[in-house]
RNA sequence: GGCGCUAUCGUCUAGGGGUUAGGACGUGAGAUUCUCAAUCUUAAAACCCGGGUUCGAUUCCCGGUAGCGCUACCA
């Protein structure tokens, strides 16, 4: 969703702006939820967004590819060896230990703590077990985790967004690292561990995430130190929540970026909002950016620490904002989806169609927050129903009026007279004309006529909107031309 | 319960010991138009609470409150 979208862009415009690498590491040490699909879904959305990767994940189904960069395979379920190699060092050199402690043991243990109202921490029970003992039960074959030892020094570590971050050595259990395994399968490492050794020998030099591992940072750190690693630097990024003030999940609906596209959002809008969710430029003042422009003004410095609430309707004026930046070929290109059913394929389309339907796109657009409401705003433009327009409330009250009647009449018979197409001229001609012979003008004499060319009382200027429909008309798709409409609407 | 993080208009934010607390989105009004949208003009709208430091605090410090996170053999 946009928080992980958020997460990824600053990364990437941190990379580059400081001349650095973006790596895409996929962390699937949880089974379940990790599915190809979803990584699938994800590589796309990142290229949607513009953010290529200089390193990443095979692609192929070649096993044998570790993926493009040099500290490949960058999935972590193709990493286990590694993580299992490094979990035997640090336990030959007693940096961590087996835990024979059962999961009931460390639940009735929790329980315990909680009813004495003490901090929930592990009691180390198996950190200085008898050489013997532990040989004893591995011997017979008694299930363990690997856990890191920790010291007695509080876990500290600079954020570039929160500061100095402190933690009270007390407070935190030895954190497991490798989960119980079966008879001779090693257990799956867990994510604050492989986490750490995978940013270590990646190379990587700032890690940039959301704020949910903060309070896990320390424990990260200390498994660096437990291996004489450097640490990087970290920078935690605030938490997005929805309208609600809640964490953004599925609840708030379409805040995947999946969604926002089929929505008919800009990728330029999204990036452009989501960069100044947490962020704002130097000068305070400016709003949109794009994505080479928020390279050169991105710092980690000017990130906000405090929580953002995600806000469609921001979203929405910066779509507009680049929706109006837009050639009205891309736009139409995009809005093509939309209109299945009243359109031909794009595929099948004729050049003279798809013209056309530029044409529409860029007479409608102005009109929209997102390219799906195209739809409904120009579904008229391919035929409506006359009396359900006369039935509408808002057109009723025109139409009442003795003066609409013979406005209709009037236009009705023009309409039948005209055999060619009807341009912009001679509709004001026909305007003018039943003006100037009834006297009647203004709303009463405009009104009754766009209700029976369009079924609704707001709309495009006629100027725009006689030669899309005529357009339309001669395009053999469906479009009633103005005669058509006239004689439909006032022989009802 | 423990620990941590956060707190400026409705929303995103700028700012910072003395400011008319700035901008954007949204909202209201007006101009324009047959209408809608766009556009232009304009208005309303904020420093969580309490204490301390200080000549002065929205800004610094402490406490409270609220929100969020961690406290997992989740990521």
């Amino acid at each position: 969703h946009v928080g992980n979208a958020r997460t990824a862009l600053y990364n990437w415009l941190f990379a580059r702006r400081t001349g650095g690498d973006f790596i895409l590491r996929v962390e699937d040490t949880e089974v379940e939820r990790s599915q190809p699909r979803y990584e699938g879904q994800l590589f796309q959305d990142l290229r949607w967004l513009g953010l290529e990767w200089d390193e990443g994940p095979s692609e192929t189904t070649d096993k044998s590819d570790k993926g493009k960069g040099a500290f490949g395979p960058y999935r972590q379920s193709e990493r286990l060896v590694i993580y299992e190699k490094h979990a035997y060092k640090l336990l030959a050199e007693e940096k961590a230990y087996r835990c024979f402690c059962t999961p009931e043991e460390l639940e009735s243990e929790r329980t315990k703590q909680e009813e004495e109202y003490r901090p929930q921490v592990y009691s180390g029970k198996c950190r200085n077990l008898p050489l013997k003992v532990v040989r004893k039960n591995a011997d017979a074959g008694k299930p363990y985790t690997v856990r890191l030892k920790i010291g007695e020094q509080p876990l500290r570590f600079h954020d570039l967004v929160r500061g100095d971050v402190e933690l009270p050595a007390e407070a935190v259990s030895d954190p497991i690292l490798i989960r119980t395994g079966r008879k001779n399968v090693p257990g799956m490492p867990v994510y604050n561990y492989v986490v750490a050794i995978d940013d270590a020998l990646m190379g990587i030099t700032h890690v940039i995430r959301g704020d949910e591992p903060l309070s896990d940072t320390p424990k990260q750190v200390a498994i660096y130190e437990a291996f004489g690693w450097k640490t990087p630097q970290f920078a935690h990024l605030s938490t997005i929540l929805g309208p609600d003030q809640e964490r953004l999940s599925r609840r708030h609906g379409a805040t995947s970026i999946a969604a926002l596209r089929a929505m008919g959002y800009l990728p330029e809008a999204v990036v452009n909002d989501i960069a100044l969710l947490g962020w704002g430029p130097e000068d305070g003042k400016a709003e949109t950016f794009t994505l080479p422009e928020l390279v050169q003004a991105f710092t980690l410095e000017r990130v906000t620490p405090s929580p953002a609430v995600f806000d469609f309707a921001r979203l929405d004026g910066l779509n507009r904002h680049w929706i109006g930046n837009a050639t009205p070929e891309r736009l139409a290109s995009l809005a093509w989806e939309y209109f299945g059913g009243l359109l031909p394929a794009k595929e099948d389309a004729s050049d003279a169609i798809i013209i056309w339907f530029v044409e529409l796109v860029q007479l409608f657009v102005s009109t929209v927050d997102h390219l799906d409401q195209l739809t409904p705003r120009a579904l008229f433009i391919f035929g409506f129903n006359p009396e359900e327009a006369r039935a509408k409330e808002e057109n009723s009250a025109v139409l009442a009026a003795n003066s609409a009647g013979v406005v209709l009449s009037e236009l009705a018979n023009r309409a039948r007279a005209h055999q060619e197409a009807v341009t912009p001229e001679i509709f004001r001609q026909w305007m003018e004309e039943i003006g100037a012979a009834t006297g009647i003008q203004g709303e009463e004499l405009y009104y009754p006529a766009r209700i029976a060319l369009t079924g609704t009382h707001a709309g495009p200027e006629f100027d725009r909107l006689i030669p899309l429909i005529e357009g339309g008309a001669a395009l053999d798709i469906g479009v009633p031309g103005i005669r058509e409409r006239v004689e439909k609407f006032v022989g009802v």
